[in-house]
DNA sequence: TTGTACGCGTTATCAA
DNA sequence: TTGATAACGCGTACAA
């Protein structure tokens, strides 16, 4: 490609000098209108535009983002990533994106990209394998590159930075006591995202309630790619489950599927709530009763606050937001 | 926040000059083992990254392409963005997101942001107000601006530029063909995306079967967030439509719901096919047959094409890519 | 082996 | 009203 125009260019073909070209097309009042309107008339024909990396070079600021989420395709990171981009162009932002694909190594890689690259701060959400191997050394030395770290969604308490979440166990336990007061006896909790701090905390929730309704717990594990119907169904049977609280949106639907398919019936049978209100839940037949996590409100909010604490506008105490949650009762519950 | 340490504070503590740390720590030769060393070593400690924008300064290049979609929650965008983001960073580059919302205004917005803000090329799908209304004047102004611009999905003819897209007409056709081949005596066309170029085509693939099979053409539009159903249903019986061609996802979602919950059967009543492989379609009950998109492959190419469009890997004349679409069969067909 | 000087594009200060 | 100059951070050709 060929080279962008620049102030030097359009200078020497104007026979003025850079400076007044760029006080010119900063509408500097020393500029007489004459001159102002020569020169503003030669940059549109030349498609003049400044660029930001000579404008940036004295601040040192990018008014750029860095945003890693673990995966884009599950409608809460879709729904987050949305509310992120639209509060960044609110506030003159912009926002480069990593995907981390749950992976440790890649998210090393993107961190190290973004601080080169030159971002005024970074949000993001762990993923799986740092949580499961528990490696957050990286997390904790951006505190020395001077980058803001706000997490969001997946955070963990031994990082100090911002914070933005929701109460994963207290909605989590709001959800099992909902089933069981609609009549469910046996409540599982299903999961297809372990290692995940949202979904520890969600087992705690789950399991302070079944404990405090002298329920048997029951905990399945299983993997999105692979979800395994023969276990879930004999141990549907087996225990007598008629309550299920998934952990995301798609671990939902799959028990959903995996049950009508044996011929259950929900809710009549089997009561399913799921994390994530997303299209999917939303869409299913039936629809499904969902915990609206405000994933847009998330992402929102985990923005303005690395704006906010890059701008030196928030206390010297990390923030820790939690927002409130809320159960949308739809087809796969009964109700009360 | 404090400033970032830079190459002069480093040279300052360590009384060497600028560039001496400069070399030291690209490794060149001419700097002596122990200078070496000891200039990295206080480098580590004090966290020293350097400064992209002033690397890039001289090349004027930021190694970063900018990327405009219509909306991210679809799973065609969503997994077209993945494969980018894959080979972006495959390929040592970095992504600028920007989301449109399927307007006009923040599609001009975002492209003077991205232009401005120094990204090497943009990578985009029209949004759907700016096809609607035709306006694509500042699409064609990329060029002035030497800002390389691939197209992908929803391309235009009248922009000259490299396009990466499906033979979506001609995957319509066969579609469509394939539903009269299983049985299905009159099949309409649904579509949620009107007046994007994609619809377009389908729509004439559509009626190009059709035509070819003398079958009386129907086509039924839609917006996803008020699906239709009452004037939905009334068409399904007083035409008797027994097969669906529906344009997307949710559309192809949206139609079978409506369909089952009016208690038509599915595929034995009615057929329905749709594009894009997501995984709503997936996990249906019953799973939905889809038109594989190559979504990834898509964002994928495109993202190459852009790269060595920037790199001038290219001939002169635009790349038209059009990738290789099949049919999934699943449930919501019949065999033949 | 190390240091000096320059250029990249922009803006701000100061001189003419 | 306009122009010259310095500064920002980095890499590099060249001088010491």
């Amino acid at each position: 490609m060929e080279q962008k125009v620049t102030l030097k260019e359009l200078a020497k073909q104007l026979n003025v000098s850079i400076s007044t070209v760029s006080k010119a097309l900063n509408d500097s009042p020393e500029i007489s209108p004459r001159t102002r309107e020569r020169i503003k008339e030669a940059a549109q024909l030349r498609h003049y535009i400044p660029s930001s990396l000579g404008r940036n070079l004295k601040s040192m600021q990018t008014r750029t983002i860095g945003v890693i989420i673990p995966d884009i395709l599950p409608h809460f990171f879709a729904k987050a990533l949305y509310g992120m981009e639209a509060k960044a162009t609110e506030m003159g932002y912009r926002l480069i994106i990593c995907i981390s694909n749950e992976s440790l190594k890649k998210e090393k890689e993107s961190i190290e990209t973004l601080i080169s690259g030159s971002v005024d701060g970074i949000v993001m959400s762990i993923s799986q394998e740092t949580q499961a191997k528990k490696q957050i050394q990286h997390l904790l030395d951006l505190k020395e590159y001077n980058v803001p770290l706000v997490l969001f969604d997946r955070v963990l308490a031994g990082i100090p930075c911002d914070k933005v979440s929701i109460n994963d166990s207290l909605q989590a336990e709001q959800a099992t006591m909902e089933l069981i007061s609609t009549g469910c006896r046996k409540v599982a909790y299903a999961t297809g995202i372990p290692f995940t701090s949202v979904d520890d905390q969600r087992r705690d929730g789950y399991m302070e309630a079944a404990k405090r309704q002298k329920m048997k717990n029951r905990i399945i594990e299983f993997t999105h790619d692979k979800f395994p119907h023969q276990k879930f169904l004999k141990l549907l049977q087996e225990e007598k489950i008629d309550g299920i609280l998934a952990s995301d949106e798609l671990s939902a639907v799959q028990v959903t599927k995996c049950i009508l398919n044996a011929g259950f019936r929900i809710p009549e049978d089997i009561s399913v709530i799921g994390f994530t209100n997303g299209v999917m839940g939303e869409n299913f037949r039936p629809s499904l009763s969902v915990i609206d996590q405000q994933e847009e409100e998330q992402g929102k909010l985990a923005l303005e606050t690395a704006i906010d604490r890059i701008e030196n506008k928030l206390p010297d105490e990390f923030m820790d937001y939690k927002l409130k949650t809320t159960i949308i009762h739809r087809d796969s519950t009964r109700k009360v």
